[in-house]
DNA sequence: TAATTAAGTAAATAAAATTTACTTACCTGA
DNA sequence: TCAGGTAAGTAAATTTTATTTACTTAATTA
């Protein structure tokens, strides 16, 4: 029985390189279809073929990256047991995703969420996925009396997406270095134990 | 000495008032420089006369409710001692914000950081400012002992923002509810102690 | 092999933003 | 008091982009 995928047009695989090459310079606004089209060597009218418009060009872009994140981060955490170490590891391979993506990092934190069609897109599916991945574990958790059972679980995991999201936006903004694994012991610190003294 | 200032031309602020009500009910994006004029009954050129360019009405606008917001916070902060009492306040202004003035939240949060402009705009410099007082207090507290000293304060910082922002992220994107003082005290607790059980 | 269909092009159209050239009205200082 | 500048404002042209349409060509299949 042969596959039935016969592998795509040489032009789509042509109009999404295109878009990655130029999203690793220019934000995905100053972007323009025109620009695509001669950087894929199509004509304009291709991307509409394959692509409702630019943006949904941007989210294909976007959903390859988060299938190839899930896939590392399900491997990252085999053979590690207990919540809080599940957790301090999917926090230390959020941070040496957005490290080694810069662009990733950019186009997520800052340049895709403007437009309600991203949180209906698959790309915003996956990361749904993710979210309920985090969930489980921290459910998982309160119930084996590892975390505290007195704070609803969405709010850890609002605490630990948005400590991470805000710890990266800095260094995407002004391009400032990031130390993963410092930042990771930092954070899971912080989560973990609270700032009292 | 009578004051100098000649109170704004009446177009310029039918403009501003115009953006306002437009960004009611719609996203930045989507609102066209005609709309603006139309709402403002005025031309299109006299936007351009004013602003630079929709994106600096939109600065504009956002920084007038920075400047209301900063007053508020400034005022909410009097006669609370001890640095954690004041990170608590300000986590519960910030959310009281976020609630009540859901247009805002949005545009903070979602449409106005995916352009390089807004970090150089005037708008991002009183953000600036709130997180000058934000790490301020941090440093107070660790010395005052009330607060780890092992922690960098910018990841402290970062914590607060973030779990913020997130925590109000999907009332925003799915309009949902905020529960402030609950909302306010699930963060402060967690923040301040962490999830260990 | 006729009929479909997918890949692709070229050019037209539409939708916005932005610029330009032009009024008016009102100060203001010699 | 009036010539000249300047701020407020308009109307229309231009530019820039995205998007659509109508068409070719090559491969596929019934």
């Amino acid at each position: 029985m042969k596959p039935k995928s016969t592998s795509l047009p040489p032009g789509k695989k042509k109009i999404v390189q295109a878009m990655r090459n130029l999203l690793e310079n220019r934000s995905f606004e100053t972007i323009t279809i025109a620009e695509i089209a001669v950087e894929a060597g199509v004509t304009e009218g291709l991307i509409y073929k394959y692509f409702k418009d630019k943006r949904d060009l941007l989210h294909h872009v976007l959903r390859e990256h988060y299938e190839i994140f899930l896939n590392q981060i399900d491997r990252d955490l085999q053979g590690i047991d207990g919540a809080l170490n599940r957790l301090k590891k999917i926090i230390w391979s959020s941070i040496e995703r957005y490290a080694n993506h810069k662009v990733f990092a950019r186009i997520i934190l800052l340049e895709v969420r403007n437009s309600e069609r991203y949180f209906e897109s698959e790309a915003y599916t996956l990361v749904q996925k993710f979210n309920t991945i985090i969930i489980g574990i921290i459910k998982e958790g309160i119930a084996q009396g590892e975390i505290r059972s007195d704070l609803p679980p969405a709010y850890i995991r609002n605490a630990i997406f948005g400590t991470l999201e805000h710890s990266c936006l800095n260094r995407v903004i002004f391009d400032e270095p990031v130390a993963t694994s410092e930042t990771a012991r930092f954070i899971s610190d912080l989560i973990f134990n609270g700032i009292k003294a």
